[in-house]
DNA sequence: GATTCGTGGTG
DNA sequence: TCACCAAGAAT
């Protein structure tokens, strides 16, 4: 086996962090572990994974919850289409599959939510198939230290990547195969930290990651330190800030919300409604909701067809707005304002009532959850 | 291939 | 305030 990986491995045996999901090769919570990781920092991730290894300790307890408890669980992490695949999947794993989880690259990769680098995850660490795994981690490493100075955006140059992966993934195989002929195991060899069962590919590619998390990170990386830095040609040719080469992000389009708050005199409660349709927080609740192409005061707002088709004629009384709230999402930046809003009766055409006390059962995205906190 | 999906940390 | 970006996937 090459320098490169020997030095990889024994790095990530002296160095890997211990995560709940690396004391586990249980295709469930791996699954699970990799579909809550995807995007998101592993400070962020790590008490979630703890949440719903908890409470859907199993498959099947995850596929007889509702989507809404799903929701719930996941509320706060964001790219919620995540949480819905996760939770119609589990569905399809008891019911197409048994309860069992595929053991292929391929019948992995069928599954809803589940991509390209998520089966190769599942696959190398619970399977022990040698499969690469290209997250940004990765991608960062591979084209730093062997120079791939390519846009990364580009289905060419990732496959470029793909393919060093793949030579380095052989070479563990080959040594693998090796050390058996010669009566010795891998794992005797390698030996991972002792917390991390599966000592081949799925090492390998949790050791890929682990460098690029913690060492060949994005900004200011100690290259004078790494144990790369006689092979990485970034270093080399005063790249490492340069790579990985990507393209310009498009600028953040602005959209402007306005709330509704609405109680009914006397009582305690207000309306939810749930988002539907293919937009931001599918799934989730918020109040009623009239979306302006520019920031509205009070008076343009009330002659919106959506406030004269809320209420009409009938009675309601402002109680208040707020000031401005500014949140921003990927590829959003929302403007958002609340309306507290009293009326006499209550009608179903401002969705749910629910009262106080229930408020913390809805899925909430960020905005509203916020302005819950101090309600 | 380009867009659209959240949220929070960091410089 | 802002750009970047993090264990990506679906459309």
């Amino acid at each position: 086996m090459n320098d490169f990986l020997n030095k990889l491995f024994k790095w990530y045996k002296a160095n890997a962090r211990d995560f709940p999901f690396r004391r586990t090769t249980d295709p469930y919570l791996i699954w699970l572990s990799e579909i809550i990781m995807q995007q998101t920092r592993i400070e962020q991730g790590v008490p979630y994974y703890n949440k719903f290894a908890d409470v859907f300790p199993t498959v099947q307890d995850l596929a007889v919850a509702t989507e809404d408890e799903v929701l719930k669980q996941w509320q706060g992490l964001g790219y919620y289409s995540r949480a819905r695949n996760l939770h119609s999947t589990a569905n399809d794993i008891v019911e197409k599959y048994n309860g069992i989880f595929p053991e292929t690259y391929d019948r992995l990769r069928a599954l809803k939510g589940i991509g390209d680098y998520t089966a190769a995850a599942i696959a190398s660490v619970c399977f022990g198939l040698p499969h690469p795994v290209m997250d940004g981690n990765v991608i960062r490493f591979i084209t730093r230290h062997f120079g791939i100075t390519g846009p990364v955006d580009e289905a060419a140059v990732k496959k470029e990547i793909m393919e060093v992966l793949n030579g380095l993934m052989e070479q563990i195989q080959d040594a693998g195969c090796r050390l058996q002929d010669a009566g010795c195991r891998m794992q005797d060899i390698l030996h991972p930290v002792s917390h991390i069962p599966h000592p081949t590919s799925g090492t390998f590619n949790q050791a890929m990651i682990e460098f690029g998390a913690t060492y060949c990170v994005p900004r200011n990386p100690q290259c004078n330190n790494c144990i790369f830095n006689d092979s990485c040609y970034a270093l080399k040719f005063g790249m490492v800030e340069k790579l990985p080469l990507k393209k310009q992000q498009q600028p953040l389009k602005p959209r402007y919300f306005n709330y509704l708050v609405i109680s009914v005199r006397g009582k305690k409660g207000l309306f939810f409604r749930k988002r539907t349709g293919n937009d931001i927080w599918k799934g989730l609740y918020e109040f009623p909701l009239i979306e302006t192409s520019k920031t509205v005061n009070l008076q343009r707002l009330m002659n919106t067809p959506e406030w004269r088709q809320f209420f009409g004629a009938s009675k309601v009384k402002v109680l208040g707005q707020s000031t401005q709230v500014s949140h921003l999402l990927s590829h959003l930046k929302i403007t958002a304002r609340f309306y507290t809003l009293e009326i006499e009766k209550p009608s179903e055409k401002f969705g749910t009532y629910i009262l106080r006390s229930k408020f913390n059962d809805l899925p909430v995205h960020r905005i509203i959850e916020k302005y819950l906190e101090d309600y």
